[in-house]
RNA sequence: GGGCGCGUGGCCUAGUCAGGAUAAGGCGGCAGCCUCCUAAGCUGUAGAUCGGGGGUUCGAAUCCCCCCGCGCCCGCCA
């Protein structure tokens, strides 16, 4: 699809610049082409040679359209507009594309490499709130598009159950009663209650360091007390991120690399580089060299470990099980994160790539699960649903209240993870409900319906048995290819760049161009051939639209 | 105080890494389109000195420097 496309124009470039006699050092490395409203593919690239040569861009250009190959396979053209090098498709391209666009809806790209990504990795004291679902989203998003564009994607949910929070629930289920409410809310209320109750009582937090100390050194009724809590928070989380379509492959939990002594040998690696010391009472590693000011501590003074130390020996684990992690983490990782890359560059151990995203906040402030003051994912859905429901209703007051809820619980799930997923990860955003709930054009809504509209000429007219690709000659029919062609140029950047938010942005895209073509292009009416190719054109869109919602993990929707 | 990130029409955002041909969408405003394949759609219109200042360049939203504002972090928490 268009990458063929692209690195036709790059070898046609690249052949008539070494006509020319321009080197790589003269700056054509940097071929500078780009999508334009003026050409399929516009290289800028005889700017960047016009210092080196001492001659104008434009007579640059002029020389090197005048060098240029004139075998093309999927070029139709190349024209010189003044400084500008103009690339265009042919048709065989764009037959191309429709073809394989009806063919294989299941492209998928070349990379190959065992890829582990960790995600959500929420601590099991309470729901996902909508802070959490930002990694959530994020993470699984990316998980289909790596596997998308080839990789064999191993998603991975890391189980603190190690953590001062965990025994703080420990504590609360010994002072508290769970009620019956959903088990990762039930956790969160006793959890909420001993954090209240340690603000009168100092007893309350000398019980949650025993609780520690115990788990650590593996006292089987704590062991039992802890793995039973965090089971039952877990189960919830799973419940709430499957209504997101998303599912986790494995969980690794911290206190694994604890028992199989991984922690342990990690310690004593680091203790070789001769960075560690021991300085009251706790041992600690020194990274003031790279720009770290404190101190790492790596065991308390009563022996037991930090959460950095488990997650060091777990990054060591991923290095050895896989050719590339990818962590997806909370802002306010930043600096934890720079320090295990440092840590594990010291060691040799390959680093992850750590996508970063910015915090989530409510108009009155920040979230806190600990204060019990957040908005939990459940709710952000049921709300969601609700209002899709009533939507659903209103349009389609025809079919059954048992469609009306199916087509708001996929509504939903789209909606929610269409919020999230459409803006870029460096963006700190403020929790907001009337945009959550607007299902409008720059929603997940809008992507399922043009997908809806699209299945729904399928049912109504029969595909004839062959088409002629030529008919489609129209601006908004070959639009609608040249999208449909993007797919894998959007994947491949995306996986790539680790940046989501590139697919959610082609998704509106696509859907816009289909809905062009939808508006001012009959196809049911349409005279025989020319409705023979539209349905095949209809078909390839509906294919395209598919694998892009599947790959953001949105509902395609057959009818809505 | 230091580090990282962000600042684009009234509001929310894409574009910034790899500088290029009129700054792209959505919401909200105004004006239109259902005897026509689902109007969760489509069309038109108004609205931006791309936080401010300096610099580099033929050319800067994009690169560099300074400043301002906002967010996150700087725990023997995770």
């Amino acid at each position: 699809m268009f990458l063929d496309f692209m690195s036709e124009v790059e070898g046609l470039l690249r052949d008539a610049l070494e006509g020319c006699g321009f080197k790589a050092e003269d700056g054509v490395n940097n071929l500078g082409l780009e999508i334009s409203p003026h050409a399929d593919l516009a290289s800028s690239v005889a700017f960047r040679l016009a210092p080196v040569q001492k001659i104008s861009p434009a007579l640059i250009a002029r020389d090197i359209h005048q060098a240029m190959p004139q075998e093309y396979k999927y070029v139709d053209r190349v024209e010189l507009a003044g400084p500008y090098l103009n690339f265009f498709m042919n048709r065989i391209f764009l037959n191309t594309v429709l073809d394989q666009a009806l063919a294989d809806d299941r492209w998928t790209g070349r990379m190959s490499q065992r890829v582990i990504v960790e995600h959500t990795s929420a601590n099991p004291d309470g729901p996902l709130h909508v802070g959490h679902i930002r990694n959530s989203v994020i993470g699984d998003t990316l998980v289909r598009i790596l596997r998308r564009a080839g990789c064999t994607v191993d998603a991975q949910y890391y189980v603190n159950d190690m953590g001062r929070q965990e025994a703080m629930v420990v504590v609360g289920c010994d002072h508290f009663q769970l009620d019956g409410s959903k088990a990762d809310h039930a956790i969160a209320k006793v959890y909420i209650a001993a954090n209240k109750a340690m603000e009168l009582d100092p007893e309350i937090r000398k019980e949650a360091d025993q609780v520690i100390q115990r788990y650590e050194a593996g006292d089987p009724e704590t062991v039992a007390k802890i793995q039973s809590a965090v089971r039952y928070a877990v189960s919830g989380i799973e419940e709430t991120l499957h209504r997101m379509n998303i599912r986790h492959d494995s969980y690794r939990w911290e206190s694994e690399f604890v028992r199989n002594g991984d922690v342990t040998e990690m310690v004593k690696d680091l203790e070789k580089t001769g960075l560690t010391e021991w300085e009251d009472g706790a041992f600690q590693l020194d990274l003031s060299t790279f720009g770290f000011e404190k101190k790492i501590v790596l065991r308390r003074t009563d022996g037991t470990s930090l959460y950095i130390t488990r997650d060091l020996a777990y990054h060591r684990w991923k290095a050895a099980n896989s050719d590339q992690a990818v962590d997806i983490l909370g802002a306010d990782h930043k600096l934890v994160s720079g320090q295990l890359c440092t840590a594990l560059r010291l060691l040799g151990i390959r680093e992850p790539e750590v996508v970063i995203f910015e915090f989530v906040s409510l108009p009155t402030g920040s979230m806190s699960t600990r204060k019990g003051k957040f908005i939990s994912a459940d709710e952000l859905l049921d709300e969601v649903e609700k209002q899709a429901f009533e939507e659903v209703r209103l349009r389609r007051p025809e079919e059954s209240e048992a469609f009306h809820r199916e087509v708001a619980r996929q509504v939903a799930t789209g909606a929610v993870r269409y919020d999230v997923v459409k803006v870029s990860a460096d963006k700190a955003t403020t929790f907001d409900w009337k945009q959550a709930l607007d299902f409008e054009k720059l929603s997940a809504p809008f992507i399922q319906y043009a997908h809806a509209r699209a299945c729904s000429i399928l049912r109504k007219g029969e595909a004839a048995p062959s088409f002629q690709a030529d008919q489609l000659t129209g601006e908004n029919e070959v639009a609608l290819i040249k999208k449909i062609a993007q797919f894998d140029l959007v994947i491949d950047q995306a996986a790539r760049e680790l940046k989501p938010h590139h697919l959610a942005t082609y998704a509106r895209e696509l859907a816009e161009t289909f809905n062009l073509f939808y508006r001012y292009s009959p196809v049911l009416d349409a005279a025989e051939e020319l409705k023979a190719a539209r349905m095949a054109l209809v078909r390839a869109a509906r294919n395209a639209l598919r694998s892009t919602l599947e790959t953001l993990g949105i509902p395609a929707l057959e009818t809505m």
